[in-house]
DNA sequence: TAAAAAAACGAACGTTCGGTCTATTTTCTA
DNA sequence: TAGAAAATAGACCGAACGTTCGTTTTTTTA
């Protein structure tokens, strides 16, 4: 019904941000009634569970993610251009996330050791990310911006998925003001560095 | 005295073997009792507080951390020859811990926006440490391995800790068993990279 | 070997957690 | 506008948490 779905959503939208700085882990229906003003019951009764809860937390921030990341980068051309704007818009947005936190990676370590349905959405969520990077990816090299070896496209968004995880990391933990640029110098240096090769060396 | 200290180290031992998959936020008072089949109280004398006994945790994991990354490795010449032994080291490290777990990665996203004592220790680690990657990358600078442009030290090292990074995620969360060959292709890339630059990319 | 010191125990504390249940209020619908 | 349905409140549960405390057991020392 209508009141509901809207208390719902504004219930997701508060765990969300309770959710960027202390994690899913963090995460208390407690701590959400109290920034709602509302009875813990009442929090609960919306999902059922803690884990429906986190659940629609994780698909809430893909949903902005892939708004914020993935969408406005669909109108670059085909190719390198639209590979890096996809990982400067990445990046940008871990900027962001530097005071506040971001549940993709803290989600990563909370989960990567604990089955449940929370790390079998947050994997998922994972993985087709990193297929939309590689998708990107594989077109530059169909555009001939990058050369010619599909091995090295899984390669880049490894890479790729490194210099944001450090960008992250010492920009948070070690307050390292410049992390975003380094990471962004890091890509550069990478793209060059690839169109250089004569694929040579990692096809071997 | 005798008893107590044997009793402690095998304590923090237990302790680090827990806190390595449940992470330093995981690791009980109760969880470490029932694995050294001792009273709560008990386990708890030792230490005073529970962040003690994390702070003591992550002393231990330090000091395993020295005598299998680095140490080994100042036989090694000095410049890229001593880097790469320490870089691969530091893979190998957490090859091995893609089973386990790492608390050096776990805790960074735990406690990057908790503050406190054991925030403050876990910073220090992460300072320390990457200032021995800084000085062994300066050394390769000065032997010539690397051109001469100790700009280029500081990014050299955030893009090994985004290396490393990667292949503890993507081995541990994706399941992905080639994180650490793909780490180590990076690395190499990397240097060949750096090799090759008349540094007129980074220094502008 | 007896006294002193250290180590370990076990019960209980106050608090917080996710979750349940019932009653009441609010909202939607016929 | 009356009645059904949905939303919320509030009291409460059992479990787990770190921590405290008085007591008992073990270890060390004199």
């Amino acid at each position: 019904m209508r009141k509901g779905e809207q208390t719902r959503a504004a219930i997701v939208e508060a765990a969300l941000e309770i959710a960027s700085t202390q994690g899913l882990e963090g995460l208390t229906i407690g701590s959400i009634a109290e920034k709602m003003t509302m009875s813990k019951s009442g929090v609960f009764a919306h999902f059922g569970s803690r884990e429906e809860l986190q659940i629609a937390v994780l698909q809430e921030y893909e949903t902005q993610f892939i708004n914020a990341v993935l969408f406005p980068c669909l109108k670059e051309p085909r190719g390198l251009p639209r590979l890096r704007a996809i990982f400067m818009r990445w990046l940008d947005r871990i900027g962001k996330e530097i005071d506040s936190g971001c549940i993709y990676i803290s989600g990563a370590t909370e989960y990567d050791d604990r089955p449940g349905a929370v790390r079998d959405v947050l994997v998922k969520m994972h993985r087709d990310w990193q297929k939309e990077m590689h998708r990107a990816t594989a077109q530059a090299i169909e555009e001939n911006h990058l050369p010619a070896n599909q091995a090295h496209a899984d390669q880049l968004v490894f890479e790729m998925v490194g210099l944001i995880l450090a960008a992250h990391q010492q920009g948070r933990l070690m307050g390292d003001s410049s992390s975003v640029k380094r990471a962004s110098q890091g890509f550069e240096r990478m793209i060059q560095h690839y169109q250089q090769t004569q694929s040579e060396i990692l096809s071997q």
